[in-house]
RNA sequence: GCCCGGGUGGCGGAACUGGUAGACGCUACGGACUUAAAAUCCGUUUUCCGAAAGGAAGUGCGAGUUCGAUUCUCGCCCCGGGCACCA
């Protein structure tokens, strides 16, 4: 009686297999070749969510592929375990976040072991615990020793009512998610990293980084934004500072028709003081919330301030404002404006009645009316005076030398890039390690006081921070004159501890040093799998901590992921699958009902893994439905008996047809998972190939052999996909190793070899025949039995024949 | 608004370097097996015309380059991701 396909039993089965070998725990070895396949670790909510299902499949299936190709393979797995759905879950329930994520951290792993991933949980990473975080903080002090974190006064978004700090996502339509109050724009004093001061090698370097998407570099090329442009200088009636401004088209500098500053700005401050009205504006501005896609979508509004700015080069005044779309933050808080050529100050200008004129025709003669539009590319300065004629590169160099001579301006690189800032008003986050003393002002905490522990019996009510409350936390002594001072409450962003996990794991024991010299072994992540929405904040922050932690000697990798794979979202009914839309899958069920290797199958064979993955139930079913075919498939084959020894010189037809299509197969998979991690078509042809199998008739003793040949084959090209099947299969198949240890197959270049081969034959581009040729026909004789195919003759008869193209061993196209 | 993707049958997708559009899978329909159902197996399935052979149209929309365009260029529409305190 034949053994039916029971996934859970043969699931249990490879899985306690590769324990008993501890088949996934590696330490260094210098002898082999390393690979490190990483994924992007996930936060720990408790449920797993198809999105993790695919990027860890994605991820096990290349590491176990690599390892078949004889890489020494490490894939390590853990925690980003702070961040606010703790504090959320903590508000809910009660329950304070440590313990609610460490239970969580507990359900997961369960979990992930039964998807069978091949993990080295020797290596786990929590970033919540001291043992982690404390040497983000020891490094942040030794970044505040050589002055690459700073602090100075930036906008939150703050709750008047909940009294608290809100993150973007928490303001709806401008009020705060719990208490539906009208949200403020507040400055409070933050940290700040200087990522700018990498700005130049991150930009840089992404020149270096062929194994990244084009799409993602571009995306980072274009968050840096480095700008060449000129810095200079207004003079402001009856003040005794110029104003400052940044532009990158100094070559519309004559076209100056007035200034703009933001409303933090110390003009604006000023002009507001004996003028209610320009300060109801400014407080106006004040309301709104601090994300940039508001910014730019707002209404641009803006109030003359009173006050003349005179115009470099005429001397002429031009009126100075104040406007909301100026911010602080970028540049030097003012901009000049030329309403003649850029959008946005054309708009202003033309709703506030400013004037508009041309400084700029085109350089073919086109006709420009800048009072119907706006003319923004390059072009001849005209009504420029000595720019007049000039081009915009000669026009941009005269002003600058012009501006420099005069010391009122310079040449600079400017940046849309801004510092990172790490503070946090928020409890569930790793401690700043700083203290403020009224004498000594901020002093980090020295290294024998790290970590700074984060008291995790807490009670959370949503008001603040906890710590804030906690004089046993924050009332300590000054480290450095010993007088009684104050420790810093806020803690760090969560990106912070997600920029560097992956050194990590390197060492993820390491009581001494941040890392150890296991780093060097393994850094940098040969292949790093996740979600695209990753491409611009954790990519760049891990980048730029990695030249950090270089720069501090700390590994000598320059960038830390050397390839990367973005893996688009899995949608339910064309959303993102969520628990508000009620369009949820849970892959816990899934699993008990058809096995991991359905789930992990169907979810590789639905799209490429860049692709957004619409889910399907009946997908699901079809996946399950392949993996009983196969089963039978094997199962009929062995119970027929060995099969003769393959000899190749006997076979007929068929049985070459099916050699050559198993080889097709090995080297197409080989492709499509080692090179284009098109996953789904190297599925599809593992299924064309069993169906293949099916459909061979034994007529002779060695289509026993071609059929096991191939049955082989399918079983080692899908087990790094469905593992658990495949490693029962290989042995029901009698070998005596498991799949994991095999090595992947290669292919027979001659039994790819093909006698007759099939050309398409077009008329004027449309498909009109078929013909099959010997494959070493030439070219000449390819068009004359082109031409005499029956059907084509139809289509060419009475007409001139102008051109033929051959494109060898492919098509014919005949041009009448 | 800005930056980055995507748009192909009833559905998920394939077509890799400009060369046969729709591989593979799902659904639906028809058939076999069964008392019946499920499961399984066999067949059909882009649309239109045609009994068939075959023909016409067809890859979001509009143009262009080319012997030939899903693929390249330009303009537009729609959908998704990111926009610095969600992770």
């Amino acid at each position: 009686m034949d053994k039916a396909y029971d996934p859970e039993s043969i699931e249990l089965e490879a899985q306690a297999f590769w324990n008993e070998h501890r088949c996934f725990d590696v330490d260094e070895d210098s002898d082999k070749e390393k690979f490190y396949c990483l994924t992007m670790f996930p936060y720990p909510s408790g449920h797993l969510h198809m999105g993790h299902v695919r990027v860890f499949t994605i991820s096990d299936v290349i590491a176990r592929y690599q390892r078949m190709h004889g890489k020494h393979v490490l894939q390590p797995m853990g925690w980003d375990a702070f961040g606010m759905p703790a504090e959320n879950a903590a508000i809910k329930r009660g329950i304070p976040p440590a313990k609610w994520t460490y239970q969580n951290i507990a359900d997961m792993r369960g979990q992930f072991d039964r998807l069978g991933y091949g993990y080295d949980w020797r290596r786990e990473v929590t970033t919540c615990k001291p043992n982690y975080y404390r040497w983000e903080q020891w490094l942040f002090t030794k970044m505040f020793e050589k002055g690459l974190v700073y602090r100075k006064n930036s906008i939150v978004n703050w709750d008047p009512v909940d009294q608290t700090v809100l993150a973007n996502e928490q303001v709806i339509d401008g009020r705060g998610w719990r208490s539906d109050a009208l949200v403020e724009r507040r400055e409070i004093p933050q940290w700040f990293m200087k990522i700018t001061a990498y700005a130049d090698e991150l930009l840089e370097y992404l020149d270096k980084l062929e194994g990244w998407p084009d799409s993602v570099k571009s995306m980072q090329r274009n968050w840096i934004g480095r700008s060449e442009g000129i810095e200079l200088s207004f003079d402001v009636e009856d003040e005794d500072e110029p104003l400052w401004v940044f532009t990158t088209r100094p070559d519309t500098l004559m076209g100056v028709t007035y200034m703009a500053v933001a409303a933090e700005h110390p003009l604006a401050t000023r002009a507001a003081a004996d003028n209610p009205e320009i300060q109801a504006f400014i407080e106006e501005c004040k309301k709104l919330h601090a994300a940039e896609a508001e910014m730019e979508t707002m209404e641009k509004k803006g109030m003359p301030l009173g006050i003349s700015v005179v115009h470099p080069v005429t001397g002429e005044k031009v009126p100075l404002w104040v406007a909301n779309f100026v911010l602080m933050g970028y540049g030097t808080g003012a901009v000049m404006a030329v309403p003649g050529h850029d959008e946005r100050d054309w708009a202003f200008a033309g709703k506030y009645g400013l004037p508009i004129t041309q400084v700029i025709e085109s350089t073919d003669g086109t006709e420009i009316d800048v009072s119907k539009a706006p003319y923004i590319a390059y072009g001849k300065s005209v009504n420029s005076g000595f720019i007049d004629g000039l081009e915009f590169q000669a026009a941009f160099d005269a002003i600058a030398e012009r501006f420099e001579k005069e010391k009122r301006g310079k040449r600079t690189v400017n940046y849309r890039l801004r510092d990172w800032g790490v503070s946090r008003q928020r409890y569930w986050g790793s401690p700043i390690p700083i203290i403020y003393c009224d004498d000594c002002g901020a002093v980090p905490v020295p290294e024998k006081d790290l970590p700074v522990v984060l008291p995790e019996d807490v009670e959370f009510t949503g008001v603040g921070s906890p710590l804030k409350d906690m004089p046993e936390f924050y009332n300590v002594d000054c480290p450095s004159c010993a007088k009684s001072a104050r420790r810093e409450t806020d803690t760090f962003d969560t990106f912070v501890e997600s920029s560097w996990y992956f050194s990590r794991y390197a060492s993820p024991d390491s009581d001494t040093a941040m890392l150890d010299k296991r780093e060097e072994y393994w850094m940098p992540v040969d292949q790093y799998t996740g979600g695209v929405e990753h491409a611009i904040l954790h990519l760049l922050y891990s980048r730029f901590w990695q030249k950090v932690m270089r720069d501090f000697g700390l590994s000598s990798a320059d960038e830390p992921f050397t390839n990367l794979l973005t893996q688009g979202m899995v949608l339910k009914d064309g959303a993102k699958m969520s628990k508000n839309k009620g369009n949820t899958v849970d892959p816990q069920e899934l699993i008990e009902r058809y096995g991991a290797d359905t789930v992990r199958l169907f979810i590789m064979f639905a799209a490429p893994p860049e692709q957004a993955l619409e889910w399907s139930d009946d997908g699901v079913q079809g996946a399950s439905r392949f993996l009983k075919r196969f089963w039978t498939a094997v199962q009929s084959h062995v119970d027929s008996g060995k099969p003769p020894a393959l000899d190749t010189t006997t076979l007929n037809d068929a049985e070459k047809e099916l050699r050559r299509k198993t080889h097709q197969t090995i080297a197409k998979v080989s492709d499509d998972i080692g090179r284009r991690y098109t996953f789904n078509t190297a599925i599809a042809a593992s299924m064309e190939l069993l169906n293949a199998v099916n459909k061979l008739e034994h007529a002779t003793l060695q289509s026993r052999a071609i059929e096991r040949e191939a049955l082989d084959a399918i079983v080692l090209v899908l087990s790094p996909i469905v593992p658990h099947i495949c490693h029962v299969l290989w042995s029901m198949l009698g070998h005596e190793s498991a799949p994991v240890f095999e090595q992947w197959p290669d292919f027979d270049e001659s039994a790819l070899e093909q006698d007759t081969i099939e050309i398409v034959v077009q008329v004027n581009g449309k498909l009109r025949g078929r013909i099959s040729v010997a494959a070493d026909t030439d070219k000449e004789r390819v068009a004359i039995l082109a031409l005499a195919d029956e059907n084509v003759q139809r289509f060419v008869v009475d007409k001139e024949i102008q051109k033929t193209i051959v494109v060898p061993g492919k098509l014919v196209n005949i041009v009448v």
